[in-house]
RNA sequence: GGACGGGUACCCAAGUGGCUAAAGGGGGCAGACUGUAAAUCUGCUGCACACAAGCUUCAGAGGUUCAAAUCCUCUCCCGUCCA
């Protein structure tokens, strides 16, 4: 792997960068779209690249309880079973200790849980999810760390974090063993600045290609998170990319890359596409919504997707409320395309030394 | 003409004396969603209202009762069957 950061913003610490892993070259500031199940949900490869998708997110222990290890290997690998192959970032899990609580007991040694699928008992050690992520051919790794839900104690986030280094050390050393692909550190530390940076410390000391930050976007209110963030940020190596792990909404992604980050994932434009909410230049636009039903202009008239190009929002409407497959996917493509464009227009700016102006003229839109 | 069975809110439909402005669906209207147990979840849906009183409802009219969507009488309408 290799990381150049090619431009520095002069106003904000947002920075452009080419991070270039086997499988292909990423621009940086840039966005991945979540394929948790081995798939963005609703979207095949193809419109996934259409949309200018570089890189995508999967998930180790999703794929770990289905359809199972042995059955990736036999079909050649995660990207040939999926048919996507530029790179794969894969999330380790550790966000299921977090949104899975209730099946789980988290030890030292490992995570001790219940399959959400079935009930069956397993038991996963930070080895075993590397070596899982090694199996599935991964191009980025994610250690397994324990994120902690918001509000937590100091001393509850302190041993999460303690965990979190103590597994991020072990998963390092199983790595070591193929060195396939790259293996991200996790920084955790819940909302407490001390904590944040003493886990940074003790991940730069181990020694990742790239970082990131773990444990936010998880209910605590959005002026602690930037506080948080711009605690944390700046103290990551400046040579090694940072990633956001789980943000955001356009504005909070934004926001994020004005304080020096550089990847993020989220969810949000496939699952916001899904349930009929769309996002567009002039801020979010609920498509269900009675508004609509006769309002014959694309989704957003400033973008150039598919979607926009061919359907009305009075079509789009129509098709979720009688329920049709076809609305949640032009939905999803649409959001997809815009999160992407975005991430372009934001690389743009950057290089043209009006980020701050591009932020800033963003969330005015978007009121 | 006769015999049954029905008419409940936007639609379907429960309710057969008080706890009923009225169950449950559907439809409609809005909101939520951040490393996906999510094509999911939540709220509202007689009028008025910031709330609380309040007002008007269960085909229509009249009656019984302290109290009626619920009981009685008549009228209108719908369905099935018989002539």
């Amino acid at each position: 792997m290799d990381f150049k950061v090619t431009h520095n913003d002069t106003q904000t610490a947002a920075r452009c960068g080419v991070l270039t892993l086997e499988r292909g070259t990423i621009e940086t500031p840039i966005f991945m779209p979540v394929g948790t199940q081995a798939t963005v949900k609703s979207l095949s490869p193809k419109e996934l690249e259409d949309c200018g998708a570089q890189i995508i997110l999967s998930n180790a222990y999703h794929l770990y309880l289905r359809p199972g290890l042995d059955i990736i290997r036999e079909a050649g690998g995660l990207h040939k079973f999926m048919n996507w192959h530029k790179p794969v970032l894969t999330d380790s899990g550790g966000y299921q200790i977090f949104s899975l609580a209730i099946l789980r007991k988290i030890k030292d040694e490992g995570l001790d849980f219940q399959s959400h699928l079935d009930g069956s008992r397993h038991f996963l050690t930070p080895e075993d999810v590397v070596r899982v992520q090694l199996a599935l051919g991964s191009d980025i790794m994610m250690p397994l760390d324990e994120c902690v839900s918001y509000p937590v104690s100091f001393d509850e986030a302190q041993v999460a974090l303690e965990r979190t280094t103590l597994w991020a050390h072990r998963s390092k050393k199983e790595w070591e063993k193929e060195k396939k692909g790259v293996l991200f550190g996790i920084v955790q530390g819940s909302t407490y600045k001390d904590l944040r940076k003493r886990s940074l410390e003790e991940l730069v000391e181990i020694g990742f290609p790239g970082y990131a930050i773990g444990g936010l976007s998880v209910g605590e209110p959005a002026d602690l998170r930037y506080n948080i963030l711009h605690g944390t940020v700046g103290y990551l190596p400046s040579t090694s990319p940072r990633y956001l792990m789980g943000v955001g909404l356009p504005q909070d992604i934004l926001e994020a890359v004005s304080l020096g980050v550089d990847m993020f994932d989220c969810v949000v434009p496939t699952r916001y596409g899904r349930n009929g909410t769309a996002f567009t230049s002039r801020g979010k636009v609920t498509v269900r919504n009675g508004e609509f039903s006769r309002d014959q202009s694309p989704l957003d008239a400033d973008c150039s997707c598919y979607c926009c190009r061919n359907f009305t929002r009075s079509y789009l409407r129509h098709l979720f409320n009688a329920g049709e497959i076809l609305g949640l996917r032009l939905v999803s493509y649409h959001n997809i395309y815009f999160f992407l464009d975005l991430m372009k227009k934001a690389r743009q700016a950057i290089k043209d030394g009006c980020f701050k102006e591009f932020k800033e003229s963003f969330a005015a839109r978007c009121v």
